[in-house]
DNA sequence: TCTGGGGTCCTAGGACCC
DNA sequence: TCTGGGGTCCTAGGACCC
């Protein structure tokens, strides 16, 4: 036998603190220390809208991501509320993903503000991994002025888990003999995945941490949640996860989703901002050279439940026109369907493609 | 003037083809 | 004459995440 046994996955995984706040303090220093607070607002006029995240000085008020902002000034009046800059995120976003790939093995980008870094063949041992985790932080540190959280662990579940252990600026490393302690008293919706509906029907089955999860059988989860989830949630209450680190090849889908004015279910209304919800759509593709087949309406009515109404072409398109025509034809028969008032709208293009005949210079 | 906007992944039923 | 079953695509909806 070979003496050299392969040691196994070492999974990091990185998320900025509390980033689109962070990085106003970058941009703004005068702000840092006071309560900061970054805003959707909906258009409907004055503070209607919600809080996207806010930093630290401002959740030990109570402002949190997704309350209202009429409510945020209420438990916060002398914060700093600003709209959010989604371009200036995603600059200083590009900053931090391009430090990271340079220490990985693999790179998966989640989101603006998170990854995935595969550390297997980089260094070896849960040790050595400690040591680099600390050297990212610090690089990111230095040339970004931002700080972060990171966990490291066997797979992308746990990882994932642990940088949300300590925040903010928090280093979390578990071991593959450290995963079931680790989990186990942490509670359910700690697990990626669980969110609220899930969460409540596992506390009715009398479930309050992860370690109680792992107690259930695996029919018993599969008899209550279906196979496919109930097989993840025996698994993943063990911290058994084997999902690869993979580098993500484009989007899916791409759409945009406004607030109306006012609620209401005028044709003419609704037909104007498919219109530039659509031109708005179009631009996002072009500027990416993507074709889509599929295109959907999206209507959330007074009561905020979203329904969809697609249609998918016959062939690959990348018109305006077609984007267009398609989503008024969807919303004048959701509309003839449903009688509700609507809320927001949106369109959704999906199944995309690389446009063909626009040559990547790699290919010339 | 309660409750934003951008996504991913999964499921279920029906259409359609072989 | 009776009527199977597998595969794939499409539509709609739901859960979840940041």
């Amino acid at each position: 036998m070979p003496d050299e046994k392969p040691h196994p996955r070492i999974i990091l995984h990185i998320d900025m603190d509390y980033f689109f706040a962070q990085c106003e303090e970058r941009e703004h220093p005068e702000i840092k220390g006071k309560p900061v607070v970054i805003c959707v607002y909906s258009g409907r006029g004055g503070d209607s809208g919600a809080v996207s995240t806010s930093n630290y000085e401002a959740r030990k008020l109570g402002v949190k991501a997704g309350i209202p902002i009429y409510r945020a000034k209420k438990l916060a009046p002398d914060a700093v509320f600003l709209p959010v800059n989604m371009e200036l995120y995603r600059s200083i976003s590009d900053e931090i993903m391009e430090i990271l790939k340079s220490y990985c093995e693999k790179f998966e980008q989640e989101s603006v503000d998170e990854a995935f870094c595969e550390l297997t063949g980089k260094v070896s041992d849960f040790d050595e991994a400690r040591s680099l985790a600390a050297r990212i932080k610090d690089e990111i540190k230095q040339k970004t002025g931002l700080t972060c959280s990171v966990g490291v662990a066997p797979n992308k579940l746990v990882a994932k888990v642990a940088s949300d252990f300590r925040k903010p600026d928090g280093l979390t490393v578990v071991k593959p003999e450290e995963v079931l302690q680790f989990l186990s008293p942490l509670k359910i919706t700690d697990l990626i995945g669980v969110g609220k509906k899930t969460g409540e029907r596992l506390n009715e089955l009398g479930v309050k941490t992860i370690g109680d999860i792992s107690k259930l059988s695996k029919d018993d989860l599969i008899k209550e949640f279906g196979q496919a989830k109930g097989v993840w949630l025996k698994q993943a209450s063990q911290g058994v996860d084997d999902s690869q680190v993979e580098e993500r090849e484009g989007t899916d889908q791409i759409g945009r989703i406004i607030t109306l004015k006012e609620n209401t279910r005028e044709l003419q209304v609704i037909l104007d901002a498919v219109d530039k919800l659509s031109e708005d759509v179009y631009r996002k593709l072009e500027a990416r050279k993507l074709s889509f087949k599929s295109v959907s309406f999206i209507a959330i009515s007074t009561d905020l439940k979203t329904r969809t109404k697609s249609h998918t072409l016959g062939a690959p398109a990348k018109d305006l026109d077609i984007i267009r025509s398609t989503a008024r034809e969807l919303a004048q028969a959701f509309l003839a369907e449903n009688p509700a008032a609507l809320r927001r709208i949106g369109i959704r293009v999906a199944n995309l493609k690389e446009e063909k005949g626009q040559k990547t210079l790699g290919e010339f």
